[in-house]
DNA sequence: CGCGGGCCGTGACACGTGTCATCGCCGACC
DNA sequence: GGTCGGCGATGACACGTGTCACGGCCCGCG
């Protein structure tokens, strides 16, 4: 028997997935967090052999739980769940100890066959998604490009992102200038919608 | 039996729904869709009795299949669900003749319950996003604000949006800033993500 | 009919931005 | 020890933008 921890802010469904591993018969749903927070807690208390994470929680992303599951519990299965898959979340998400990454357009029956694999040991990354990551490529910003960006994402003003940054407004325009000449933007805002479709920031 | 035709492009979230509604005694899912297109065929084939579909899907907003449904299966109860739920989603699903409408945070016995009070001619929002609908209130643009601001949304420069949408750049601009204004945001970057939050574009 | 308001355009001014050159400080690497 | 690259800053110039005033056209409404 697989015991499986699910988390997924969207509680219907966190609930429709219990009730489709339900359905298998050597997997058994011992847990379920609808936040960061708590799938680490749920985790510390019930051991699982697999975790299914949804990528966006509302405290804290996914692959950062995963990253601390990694050292927490050395022996659980790590799969990340995700709408939209971008490359540069996959990237992360191995980088984190993660075994299994699917966005959710796939097939039903893979999800169950991936939770076993994973807990066999195995690896399973969605074949679309892998080679989007081959092709994509790493990102090519700096850490504080990247930074910079991210603040930039709201549309606010350079006055207002230096502040947050505590930067020079300078600074920031050169930052948010070579940002957008690497991604081959015209704009820092269209920049912002390269790098979110990269999953860059 | 209430007869239940799902549509969701994410795959395993609609298998999921399919195995949660499964599990109730008086309903069954007679037919699943991935796309709009598909759901409209879908319905036709099967005439089912309240139709599940997804606010998001890849050709067509679920709104606007519900609407056409609306007219040619005028005794389907229609029910949206989506991930985050707009206020404008909201107004502009009720007035194409939608009598569900919950976000997917909601508890999983809600989704059963729904469609129950849908196939009985009942009506069901979440409350929570009837109150931020009610306190949001109607959008302040015109349609065609809407429809520049729609255009500025990729972060494109004044000029490329004139060209896009047979406009002079000067009224673009113009457009804009009634736009920001009424938004009572300080760039049309900032209006557009004030106006993606409201659910007005 | 006059009036308001949405729609589309022009022109002008001030401000925000994008771009580039140049500087200094540090840490990594050969 | 020299070189390279990331980080932070400054200053200057050109361009894109935000804002306002103003013009016109059309439609609906009192």
């Amino acid at each position: 028997m697989i015991r499986v921890l699910l988390a997924d802010d969207e509680n219907l469904v966190r609930s429709a997935f219990a009730a489709l591993l339900g359905l298998e018969d050597d997997v058994e749903v011992v847990a379920q967090a609808s936040s960061g927070a708590e799938a680490l807690a749920m985790a510390r208390a019930h051991t699982p052999d697999v975790a299914v994470l949804d990528l966006q929680m509302p405290d804290r992303d996914g692959i950062s739980v995963a990253g601390e599951l990694a050292t927490v519990l050395p022996g659980c299965g790590l799969v990340i769940v995700t709408g939209h898959g971008r490359p540069g979340h996959l990237k992360r998400a191995l980088e984190a100890g993660v075994r299994g990454f699917l966005p959710k357009t796939v097939s039903a029956a893979v999800l169950s066959e991936v939770v076993r694999t994973v807990h066999r040991g195995g690896r399973y990354v969605d074949p679309e998604l892998a080679a989007e990551a081959i092709s994509a490529g790493d990102s090519p910003l700096t850490p504080r490009e990247a930074d910079v960006l991210e603040l930039a994402a709201g549309g606010a003003p350079v006055e207002e992102i230096a502040a947050r940054a505590h930067l020079s407004p300078g600074t920031v325009r050169n930052y948010l200038s070579a940002a957008a000449t690497k991604l081959g933007a015209t704009n820092r805002h269209a920049a912002v919608e390269v790098a979110r479709r990269h999953g860059w920031i």
